[in-house]
DNA sequence: AGAAGAAAATGAACGGTGTTCATAAATTTC
DNA sequence: GAAATTTATGAACACCGTTCATTTTCTTCT
């Protein structure tokens, strides 16, 4: 059998993946250097290559597991209130309380780019979708004469809003503003939309 | 008098920012390269250094130019329809067809990043709060009866949210959702916060 | 006008990056 | 246990932004 060769190579993989996390944790996905993951998994650096392809194939894993996480927190919230206004309201606060706690994993997922005229992998798009999942059950709720098309493409659009404003807020470019509370702002935002798809079903 | 020695540094300056600005456009702020700006505008690559500080530099030089152009495409929609609500829906959909026309340009005005610990200079924090500012007056019409540091919040707010969809639905990150009509959901979305705002209002 | 000084232009060189590769070690297979 | 296959190693490679000694160009002063 190839068992031992196999939990070697799995358990370099697993510690890369760990070193990965850790560095971009504390320095960000720009401070990422390959010399730095291999020192603190205890490899070569040539060993990363092995175990991966490149370094965009250990960062997709780095943010699968990050989406992995995300999905847990937003997991949470979707099954708590049944009023769909107070569901959605929930998982913005879910989500920019995950943004919050894990900045630098988070900023990790939207910021990293493949190379050149290389498409990001099938199994990796699917994982973002997800997050998008968890808003269509709460807008059936509140929008019941949409068919399934239009319903992914609020929820697309809600969630897109909702992430635009947790990230300009947690960025360096627009201080200087209005240090306002973001939480407090998010809600208002999610409640006045609410209030308006309400107002313009019926 | 200094006149020629300061008109070649002004001309050495103003070749080099176009060169660069080319370059975003063609290949975006990634594929960005000194050697390639320095031989696209004529000059050795050590002269880039003598015109500007280092990349980062010429690039907020870049971006200042984009803002002001975006700030005039924005700014001609502003002056338009006198209903509050028309014309937020007017200033989203020129920031959606600004994107869609300048996307590379567009892009670089959010990926880019200083290097770590040093700030953006004021003077670019400046110019990207004018955006936000083309929403104030539109929102004031329709929340009279916010002070200016809310309206300043809610502005930043809503801003974010369009940022948000635009972005995203430019990116290929969420392909394979919903490949939805990315104007009337926009158009559609800035309705419905419309409606909820003047329903919360009332 | 011409010499002296100052500023700018040059491109080779430097330090740092991701990635590769010949070589050595370890593991599996027979 | 020997042969074959996979993995580990770290020096070397190509490329990057940036610097620097040197040369060229411009300005100033007599």
């Amino acid at each position: 059998m190839t068992s031992k060769r196999d939990a070697r190579r799995e358990d370099l993989k697993g510690r890369l993946i760990e070193a990965a996390q850790a560095r971009i944790q504390s320095t960000g996905l720009a401070g990422l250097r390959a010399r730095d993951i291999t020192a603190d998994a205890g490899c070569a650096l040539g060993a990363l290559y092995i175990a991966f392809a490149d370094l965009d194939e250990l960062i997709l894993h780095v943010n699968s597991i990050t989406l992995a996480r995300l999905g847990a927190a937003l997991e949470q919230e979707a099954t708590g209130a049944a009023e769909p206004g107070a569901r959605l309201k929930a998982l913005a606060k879910a989500y920019l309380g995950f943004a919050r706690d894990n900045r630098m994993a988070w900023k990790a997922l939207f910021e990293h780019r493949m190379a050149p005229g290389v498409a990001v992998p099938e199994w990796h798009l699917a994982e973002h979708a997800v997050l998008i999942q968890h808003l269509v059950e709460p807008l059936a709720q509140l929008l019941p004469t949409l068919d399934s098309h239009d319903l992914l493409a609020r929820a697309r659009t809600l969630f897109s809003a909702v992430h635009g404003i947790v990230m300009i807020s947690l960025e360096d470019r627009f201080i200087g503003l209005a240090p306002t509370d973001l939480e407090s702002e998010l809600l208002g935002f999610v409640g006045a939309l609410v209030a308006g798809l309400k107002a313009e079903r019926g």
